[in-house]
DNA sequence: TTCCAGGAATCAA
DNA sequence: TTGATTCATGGA
């Protein structure tokens, strides 16, 4: 099943290998990933996104609901403060998005994620799906495909079991935030209505999930542009394109990002994470520098 | 305050 | 080839 999707300035290079998703291979000209369980190939043409699947998924609210088809990219870009980073990021990345991806998935990957490179997530995140997910049709029938394993899935896994999908010291994490979410203790559902404040509370009360994750759990599967996780990259930019002259402390910083990036912060913040990932050659360490 | 837990890729030496 | 570095959370 092939569907056209008419959309504007939408870089699905980018988007799909800027750290937000972890499910998500090249093949050729094309993407594969999963998403909700489904299996789909999607392919960049002039001015639309082609998707593919291997079911009639009849209606397609799930796949321009993850990719965000409808959001106004032109508009968003107008929101950012006319700075001198902010216009090298875009520019050096132009048709950049968010994803809007599913609360759980996205939640148990970034518990994953802490103190991983990403491609190391990602293995995680197969490995994780191979062996406790949902089968699902591929386009290979010898090619054994897995949805993500949900909370109730994983929370009958053994930690002992996790670990060996490479998991290391988060399996304890991971497991407590699958029993809590199977359990009811947290209604993932339920952060939707909650202030993006309350919201982080609420996800912070999960071991394992810091403020970085946090954020980027309600940034990425919530969409809440007022969440901006600040990584390693993210808090280099800040340093060298925002403060270059002085070191400010870490409060001074969250602040700065806390008013300075309008409306559409977290849109910003991945603009910038894009942007010294790429484009910036790594800083050459130099011994006791600072 | 500092260290460590798991671990695979990436660089510098 | 070897050795250092990367990643972010929580506990000792």
């Amino acid at each position: 099943m092939t569907a056209p999707f008419a959309v504007q300035n939408y870089n699905l290079d980018a988007t799909l290998d800027s750290g937000q998703a972890f499910r998500w291979w090249r093949s050729g000209a094309s993407w594969e990933g999963i998403i909700h369980g489904r299996w789909v190939r999607l392919r960049a043409l002039p001015d639309a996104l082609e998707a593919e699947t291997v079911e009639d998924p009849g209606t397609w609210d799930w796949l321009t609901h993850y990719l965000g088809l409808t959001e106004n990219l032109e508009e968003i870009l107008t929101t950012f403060p006319a700075d001198e980073p902010l216009r090298a990021a875009v520019q050096a990345c132009p048709g950049l998005r968010l994803l809007r991806q599913d609360p759980w998935e996205c939640l148990a990957s970034f518990i994953l994620s802490s103190t991983k490179q990403i491609i190391q997530i990602r293995q995680c995140v197969a490995l994780l799906s191979r062996d406790f997910g949902s089968p699902i049709p591929g386009p290979d029938p010898t090619q054994p495909l897995h949805a993500f394993p949900t909370a109730l899935q994983l929370a009958d896994v053994p930690e002992s079991a996790l670990r060996s999908c490479k998991l290391g010291f988060r399996a304890k994490y991971l497991s407590a935030a699958a029993r809590a979410i199977a359990g009811g203790d947290l209604d993932l559902d339920q952060l939707t209505k909650l202030t993006t404040a309350v919201a982080r509370e609420r996800l912070t009360q999960l071991p394992g999930v810091g403020p970085k994750i946090a954020n980027c759990v309600l940034l990425f599967a919530y969409g809440r542009q007022d969440a901006f996780p600040v990584d390693v990259w993210v808090l280099r930019a800040l340093e060298e394109l925002y403060f270059p002259r002085r070191r400010p402390n870490p409060q001074t910083l969250i602040r700065f990002t806390e008013t300075h990036f309008g409306p559409n912060a977290g849109y910003a913040q991945q603009y910038l994470f894009h942007y010294v990932r790429t484009q910036r050659p790594r800083p050459t360490r130099i011994g006791s520098g600072d």
